[in-house]
DNA sequence: TGTACATCAGTGAACGCGCGTTCACTGATGTAC
DNA sequence: TGTACATCAGTGAACGCGCGTTCACTGATGTAC
């Protein structure tokens, strides 16, 4: 049923009905609130569920990897252009940042999971100080942002590629 | 009647009508198709001139002053807690950037103000590489996207000092 | 094993409401003669 | 100067529609005796 989060990030939360999710999860729209108390609720849920696993899988890779080559596989695959384009998979904060950030209720548990996904790039910096983590997250869904609104055009690529530099200090291979 | 853009950055483009934005313009929501052909019409015009606008602005500051003196007046503006706090009035690309993202039409104009503002950084630093404008604004944008997230937590203010000091090279005076 | 009942996910019609848009109309203003 | 007409921003009722939510109901499943 958090197949709902494909329409919430393609259409932002305030463009899909209660009867598209349902219909997308192959049921009638009046079951919905059987399972939700309100669209509200499921929005906060399916977006808190889903950055809380983006945490999770950042602070795995920057276990287990070294340093530069978990930083490394993190930013590469957030910048990349098809993670870009598509955007009704992958991170929430780009898609629905400024839509939740309308909606207070949420912010508490957002908040946790922004900072353990920081926390997971300050441990790929061992060197650096731990607040660039926040800056380096910042960068990476901003350049998301932008590199949206740029569209097809050359920015989009530009953008990313900019991003990719600051954050890993050097071009790398897998050019857009 | 551009103070429509206010109720856009409140609420999205979604979350606001026609009849509201007429009223706040004190008037009644029938004369609204006398000014433009339709909502979204009206949403890419604001947006699309509001963005210009903040483009302008920054190419002035970075002419007039010296580079460093106008960068920093730049991100000390646009990552300042009260800034951050009043999303109704300033940038809409933390704003709206996503709800502009999904709206294909208005892309080639927003692109051209993004590269502008982007060109007014770069002008900014003499010695740096055109490109990393582009990093930077991607993170001004994505830090206010966050700190709007983590709402009135520390972690608000952590994540505009750290971008502040990324850009900047340095702790800065007026601290939130 | 068989009957009676409780549970509950899911159905589909209905509700009140606000949306984006249309349209006949008003009334002030400007222009022509 | 005065009358007749054109223009057009703004009014307010109305339209069809889709929204979020409610609710009586169904029907499969599990449990009790």
């Amino acid at each position: 049923m958090d197949a709902a989060g494909v329409l919430f990030r393609r259409h932002g939360i305030d463009g899909v009905g209660v009867d598209a999710i349902m219909r997308e999860a192959g049921l009638t729209h009046g079951g919905f609130y059987v399972h939700f108390p309100s669209k509200e609720a499921l929005a906060a849920e399916v977006c808190a569920g889903s950055l809380a696993r983006s945490a999770t899988r950042w602070a795995g890779l920057a276990q287990e990897a070294d340093g530069a080559g978990a930083l490394g596989a993190i930013v590469e695959a957030y910048l990349s252009p098809q993670r870009v384009a598509a955007c009704e998979t992958g991170c929430i904060l780009p898609t629905l940042g400024a839509d939740l950030a309308r909606r207070p209720t949420a912010h508490p548990a957002l908040a946790a999971s922004i900072r353990a996904m920081a926390e997971a790039i300050a441990k790929c910096r061992p060197g650096a100080e731990p607040e660039r983590a926040l800056a380096d997250l910042s960068c990476m869904v901003g350049a998301v942002v932008l590199a949206r609104l740029a569209g097809d055009t050359p920015l989009s690529g530009e953008i990313l590629a900019a991003a990719r530099t600051e954050l890993l200090g050097g071009p790398t291979a897998d050019e857009g």
